[in-house]
DNA sequence: AAAATAACGTGATTATTTTCACGAATATTT
DNA sequence: AAATATTCGTGAAAATAATCACGTTATTTT
């Protein structure tokens, strides 16, 4: 009998970074029935009691001599992240960044849908991206309404971020993935995420400088 | 008398983290000349008695009644992240993702030039990503060679992801910064850094769900 | 069906990281 | 020029996280 009916406890920092990896770990993983500790520490370059000590703070079991069932796991991990739960978010920059995103396959995984993407430049508005035709940004509070978007995306350039970011939460916004390297200012209640592109490849220089 | 002239101690894993925050904070403060702990700690919200115990891992001294001295913390955090090194990296894939890094004008501050861009489709070799020609994958041998490159990039489909990973290997790269979801498999020595796109927005969507 | 095996689950221990508290230093004010 | 205010620097204490060690359990083998 499994006994840990309730998340009492708070997600240690740590884990929670870690749970976001075995979660991409998964999708990777279908051809296989069931996966040990020891498999996914390995492939994570973790230890395996740390696998297993992250899981007991999910609803997770495994089975003895053979590991864990990699879909309740991944059932357990998406219900986590909230990914069973469709999400409109909409994109702001229409430039390779932006462009990029708006064609990335692996959001449907993650219940995310792209609901729209924006620019003001004249030559961009009604060009293609995929499925999806340029809007201009006048356009922003009607798709936010009739979407119900809580997700806004920035991929402008850096000058106009924070206005961009200030037109979003004016208009009902409640969370930014901001690509650009500004710091952006928000009201409290705004969740901020910021996907510094700088920082993976600052990893890189420092750990070729030791050698 | 400054002290600390021997870095004896390694780098806690999460100061490590924080130090590329204050890195890509100070590229956005040129106005100022000094900043306290208290306003880094605010911006990034963190305490500032983190902000300084993470200073103590470096040579980094700031003023009392002052704060630090924004060029100099500058240099430091520059040295250790080797960005006053000059870098050139190979991006392999021209699709809208690889476009949009070849073009960043970000890189240029952290001792990162692109010197190509490759892809195998032959409507796209030839074509112009920014200032550089599209070449094809045929090429990689010796530009790598030519430029002395140590650094690829992965912006190729998830399918052919492992494949270009072992020709870059092949062909003496020691880092690989990979964009695509794939758990490359590398041999030792390899540095590898994972650029999962999904990880920002997963974040985004526990944290909505708390609500 | 009993024994052996392989992997899980977890309390206890150890290690790491953060926070606290306060002395030292340097501008600024009186 | 002394007093005051502010901010740094840092050992000590507290909090958090990782590892260890071993009991438990399900499967496989004999």
């Amino acid at each position: 009998m499994s006994k840990n009916n309730n998340k009492p406890i708070e997600i240690p920092k740590p884990t929670f970074e870690r749970l976001k990896k075995y979660h991409a770990l998964l999708l990777q993983e279908k051809d296989k029935e069931y996966i040990s500790s020891e498999e996914i520490a390995e492939k994570l370059n973790i230890t395996p009691e740390q696998v297993r000590k992250d899981f007991t703070y999910l609803n997770i079991n495994g089975k003895p001599k053979i590991g864990y069932h990699i879909p309740s796991l991944e059932k357990e991990l998406s219900e986590f992240f909230g990914t069973w739960i469709l999400d409109n978010i909409i994109i702001i920059g229409a430039g390779n960044l932006g462009s990029a995103l708006a064609k990335y396959k692996g959001f449907k995984k993650i219940g995310i849908r792209v609901a729209a993407i924006f620019d003001n430049d004249p030559e961009k508005i009604g060009s293609l991206v995929g499925e999806l035709s340029v809007l201009p940004l006048a356009e922003i509070k009607r798709v936010i309404k009739r979407f119900k978007v809580k997700i806004g995306v920035i991929c402008v350039s850096e000058n106009s971020a924070q206005e961009i970011a200030e037109l979003l939460i004016q208009n009902g916004i409640k969370a930014i993935w901001n690509f650009t390297p500004v710091n952006l200012q928000t009201p409290p209640g705004i969740i901020v995420e910021n996907q510094d592109i700088t920082t993976g490849i600052l990893t890189i220089k420092h750990l070729m400088e030791k050698e």
